[in-house]
DNA sequence: TTATCGATGGTA
DNA sequence: ACCATCGATAAA
């Protein structure tokens, strides 16, 4: 049984942490049910001043899980339908967070569920607002430590979907395994 | 109390 | 290219 990641691997600026989430496996473990997805492709947003990062409209209930301490779970919901969940990383007082945007199925995923896109993979998991906030040192919702990719293996490139952001959308704080069919088409 | 707007995805 | 659909946010 693999080791839980611990605070402590949260507890970094996110665009540190990010790319080494590639390859980590996003458990949830619920009711006698357990679903495994390999990450494969993330985004770093990377605090306050990140104009395409929630934490940069302030500090309202909805971002006040991103201002808190690490490891702990961001889940959002847009355009109404789909869930988005992020890991909140860097030490509290620092509004960041990494996307998980790319899964490999591992297990309990049903057959035909895609896992190619932030909100694809949420609806395969199971994962939904009632798991904002949650701690990922606890039970229900963790990352499982896995070797680290090779720097090869990793991709970098913009963030998807934040053009409004300036600048900010043109930063490279987009990485996905080089070759997965996980990763979200553009 | 009401209006605006998405860190998307499915369909055409 | 269009649009479904709803919580958060800001304006009124």
């Amino acid at each position: 049984m693999p080791d839980k990641l611990s605070r402590a691997f949260y507890a970094r600026p996110a665009l540190l942490v990010a790319p080494e989430l590639l390859g980590k496996v996003l458990v949830l473990d619920e009711g006698g049910t357990r679903r495994a997805g390999r990450i494969v492709e993330v985004e770093a947003y990377v605090g306050e001043h990140d104009l395409a990062c929630h934490a940069s409209k302030g500090r309202t209930p909805r971002t006040d899980v991103l201002f808190g301490p690490p490891a702990r779970a961001y889940v959002f919901l847009v355009y109404g339908m789909h869930h988005c969940f992020n890991v909140v990383t860097d030490e509290e007082g620092v509004a960041s967070a990494c996307l998980v945007r790319g899964l490999e199925p591992i297990e309990g995923i049903p057959p035909h569920a895609r896992t190619d896109g932030p909100g694809k993979l949420c609806r395969a998991m199971g994962i939904t607002l009632a798991h904002n906030r949650l701690e990922l040192t606890g039970d229900t919702v963790f990352l499982e430590d896995a070797p680290p990719l090779t720097r090869r293996r990793i991709a970098r490139g913009p963030r998807i979907g934040v053009d409004y952001a300036g600048r900010w959308a043109r930063k490279p704080y987009r990485f996905w395994e080089r070759g997965s069919r996980f990763v979200s088409k553009v």
